[in-house]
DNA sequence: CAAGTCATGTAACGCGTTACATGATTGG
DNA sequence: CCAATCATGTAACGCGTTACATGACTTG
């Protein structure tokens, strides 16, 4: 079967309101994809299928002109659906981590790369956590729209709950980018010392010879 | 063409010594795949693969009675692309995250089953760390099999570097589970206090109405 | 009127997954 | 002799990726 989170990603966003494929694509690029990451070509056709197996409905809407857009919606089928995978116990693959692997092996790599793939690590994390401190903002002072769409859907004592779960889960993401950095940070320093000893050894032995 | 870094796992496993596919298999159920995850059915035509593709070459050995094995040896070219593997700039995918993804939407869970799920993530974590400490110890001790293959092969002002990145990978790896532990601990005190907070204002929902 | 963005995809391809298959040998 | 382990895969399938395609409308 697969996982299949893209479904239950899109079903999470069309649990707050109404969207257009197209919109739909434009928040995965521009919020949940800071989540879960998906391209238009695996939404599109995904939202289709979804359809077509009842757990979404479409509508044409005209957009502007003779263009019109098909905005969908989900289904009480579908929100079972997301409630079911939501109260299923996850499934853990094991690890594949292609950065700690390279870790393992930097023994054949120079130095130099070496440091400049770290200081990447550090920056790629550090803007991860720069977009989702970001959302995160968007969510505490309700300026985010899907946040205020599932709001206006919801009784206010629920609010709290849909508010806070959603900071926690990005709050997750932010902890573990913080462990990123500090691990290759770590990992500058490890590679200059063991440089550094490497060259001064060498130097040892240069003078050794004469 | 995708990342494959199962061919870089295999490059660095073989980089050590010369294996059988079958132990290459065992090594990714036992240790590497604690790494870098690979079942069997795609390891085995991997190698085949990058045999054909001058990585590796391969030996068919005697194993007791009339039964054969391949075992397969790393070339100078399959040690060149580990190399350029290693020093090449690491790309990073976008996040696409689950468990992540599930917290967010935790609204539409029973409570009960989120804090099993949040005891669950601690546990599959806590195992994690077990098994990549105990990997870490042996190679501080050096009782790793691979490692001391490994270190036999290269000079003794190499052993240093060789032995301190794969226990770097492997602390990152840690930390990073760490991070995952307190994350789902916090978790289960909000899941607890939201429950609560619902609880109290239901009570006196229902306390009101008499 | 050209560039951008709205709007929706198709096609090719490969990695990774699950399930299944097979047959020899060794150890209890 | 039966179970485990040695030893090596095939087959089917789907998710995800990259590249490419198309055409209408809007804004500077």
């Amino acid at each position: 079967m697969g996982s299949m989170s893209l479904r239950y990603a899109l079903l999470a966003l069309l649990s707050a309101r109404p969207l257009s494929a197209y919109d739909i694509a434009k928040q995965f690029e521009a919020s949940v994809g800071y989540v879960w990451y998906a391209p238009d070509s695996q939404i599109y056709p995904q939202l289709r299928r979804m359809e077509d197996e009842g757990l979404l409905t479409a509508a044409e809407l005209p957009s502007g002109g003779r263009r019109t857009k098909r905005e969908y919606q989900i289904t009480d089928e579908g929100i079972n659906q997301l409630r079911d995978w939501i109260n299923t116990p996850a499934e853990y693959q094991r690890e594949r981590d292609v950065h700690h692997l390279r870790a393992a092996y930097l023994e054949w790599a120079d130095s130099e790369l070496a440091s400049q793939n770290m200081r990447r690590h550090i920056e790629f994390h550090q803007d991860q956590i720069e977009q989702w401190q970001a959302l995160r903002a968007g969510l505490i002072d309700r300026s985010s729209p899907t946040l205020v769409a599932r709001l206006v859907a919801a009784t206010p004592l629920e609010h709290q709950r849909i508010v806070a779960y959603k900071v926690f889960a990005y709050d997750g993401l932010i902890a573990r980018a913080r462990a990123e950095i500090s691990w290759a940070e770590r990992g500058l320093i490890l590679i200059d010392e063991l440089e550094r000893e490497a060259g001064s050894v060498a130097d040892q032995e240069q003078a050794s010879r004469f």
